[in-house]
DNA sequence: CACTAAAGGACAATAATTATCCTTTTAGTT
DNA sequence: AACTAAAAGGATAATTATTGTCCTTTAGTG
């Protein structure tokens, strides 16, 4: 039983060929918009149904397989489910990356500041990447 | 000419009765979505088309009067374009509030990591705020 | 291998957003 | 204050995005 078949069980989805072929593609693109994962899905799939696409999107979020990531002026991406961390996106060619940030010093400020019981950030940077410049 | 007019010429936006309305709704609301700024609106304007509040947010994303704020499994919210700063939003009741944070550090920290030129930062906290707690 | 719950696919239905077209209004300019 | 061009508003059609339905197939378990 390979890698995925486990995770996603473990996060009670049944390993089908369309889930696995999903978690290969999120695992080596990294961040994907639907739009461009059922570009690459169908062809592997020829008939796979963009409801299907939706349907397990939904289902692996629901499930913290996988993660949405909103991003200012664009639509958003999906990445398999990490250890906290950033993002930063690239203004001129879209790229998204990963990035590892302290925001402790930041959440204990915005605690004083706003009286929440903070338990999550969404922390997205916005510029041009070294190809970009 | 009242203050609404006159920030509405400064963005290159005609100051119609519905605008300067919209801008008092973002103004009292702070933060407001799509759906409740259009229901909001049509008390004052019984007719007003829903397609009238789509241009003129666009417009006003555009022309930077106004700004679109993602937050994690809910509709995006508008603001009036004010100073740079964070947000805050209740996972309970939803409530959207500023927070004014230092991310000078954070942007050094990325900056070095990704080499990125950082321009922009997109910071939404959750939590559960002190009424909801 | 047999069984049951769940998943996939085709496609209809909804929801969200944008485009079109025609009338009215704004913001200058005489 | 009237005149005009460009823009905005409203009605509504069209498009795009997302979800629901229904029936067939498959995964996972015993």
């Amino acid at each position: 039983m390979n890698n995925y078949t486990r995770i996603l069980r473990e996060h009670n989805l049944k390993a089908t060929p369309q889930r696995l072929a999903m978690a290969n593609v999120l695992h080596v693109d990294g961040h994907i918009s639907i739009e461009s994962l059922y570009a690459v899905m169908i062809e592997k799939f020829t008939s796979i149904s963009l409801a299907t696409i939706y349907k397990n999107i939904n289902l692996m979020v629901e499930n913290s397989f996988i993660q949405e990531v909103k991003i200012p002026h664009a639509k958003s991406v999906y990445e398999l489910t990490k250890d906290t961390h950033s993002h930063i996106v690239c203004e001129k060619c879209g790229k998204v990356n990963d990035v590892s940030l302290d925001l402790s010093t930041i959440i204990d400020n915005a605690t004083k500041q706003s009286n929440f019981k903070i338990d999550k950030t969404d922390l997205v940077l916005s510029g041009v990447c070294k190809g970009c410049q």
